[in-house]
DNA sequence: CTTGTACCCTGACCGC
DNA sequence: TGCGGTCAGGGTACAA
């Protein structure tokens, strides 16, 4: 689930808690999830957080990084040395994770000279960490094939020449991290509906007007996104340990058979490229 | 080249 | 209460 704002609250938080702490130690507890030499971060501090659609890189340093994604259920949260009561209630057991870390689902654990530990917890193991040099990292084929950020390095002419090179539906296009790096189902599901435009339509088939008002509406609703701390709808949680807020926001998704905010006429499920599209077939067109 | 589909994995949920 | 089936989805491997 975590999208673009999600893992941009990461960054910050990250940023917040992590920015120059030393490594101690890093305790893998699942050998799948973490690759690459531990001994050549150990000792080293964080010197920088970036974020590169939906991926982390963490930087130290002696010109190594960890870069991370965290893909569907991952989950980077912090713990001063003794948990604060505060922070035990900032936790959200509901949202499958008790308020002692760690926990069933904690593969990695980092522990700073300080005391402080960050915990990497992920439910369904499909996330990744990896220890590699710095220069490497735009080598690995996930970021090299990475297409442009639509909140840092994108112009409203280089997306729609990038929309101009795909006949598949724009929701399909929106989803693609080749194309644009970021945007999941939540958010594409939502520029699509803000910017009034079928997902159903061929990406090329966008009118210069229509492609201009749906990179504003990619951007609009990332930056709320953003603004409400991200969307906690599965599990998701920030470097705290707390929710975002976006789900009570959310401009259509979820909402089959409830009504459009616009028209009233009912929001429609259907499925593309094997995901959820929810959208109104009478004001999207 | 593009586009579609199965798969990785686990928890939540539904019907019986 | 519990069991089986289905769904959720980011990215990727592979098929068409």
């Amino acid at each position: 689930m975590p999208e673009l704002p999600e893992v941009e609250t990461m960054r910050r938080g990250l940023e917040k808690k992590l920015l120059g702490k030393k490594i101690q130690d890093i305790e893998v507890r699942l050998p799948t999830i973490f690759q690459g030499d531990i001994e050549s971060v150990v000792g080293e501090e964080f010197v920088a957080f970036q974020r590169f659609g939906k991926a982390l890189v963490m930087q130290l340093s002696n010109d190594h990084s960890i870069a991370a994604h965290v893909k569907m259920t991952g989950q980077f949260v912090y713990k001063e040395t003794k948990g604060t009561e505060k922070e035990v209630k900032n936790f959200h057991p509901k949202l499958g994770v008790g308020s002692e870390l760690p926990n069933k689902w904690t593969h990695v654990i980092f522990t700073f000279f300080d005391g402080s530990k960050l915990f990497y917890n992920d439910i369904r193991k499909f996330g990744w960490l990896k220890v590699l040099p710095t220069k490497d990292v735009h080598s690995l084929s996930f970021f090299s094939s990475l297409g442009p950020d639509p909140l840092s390095n994108l112009s409203v002419k280089k997306f729609y020449t990038i929309l101009q090179s795909s006949s598949a539906p724009v929701k399909n296009f929106l989803m693609n991290q080749q194309k644009i790096a970021g945007v999941g189902n939540i958010y594409a599901n939502d520029a699509l509906f803000l910017s009034r435009i079928d997902p159903r339509r061929s990406a090329k088939s966008l009118s210069e007007e229509e492609g201009k008002r749906l990179f504003e509406a990619v951007q609009a609703v990332l930056k709320k996104g953003i603004a409400y701390g991200g969307a906690s709808e599965i599990n998701y949680i920030n470097v705290e340990g707390g929710k975002g807020s976006y789900q009570d926001h959310f401009l259509v998704y979820g909402k089959e058979d409830e009504a459009c905010s616009r028209c009233q006429n009912p929001i429609r499920r259907i499925v593309q490229a094997g995901r959820s599209t929810f959208f109104c077939p009478v004001c999207q067109t």
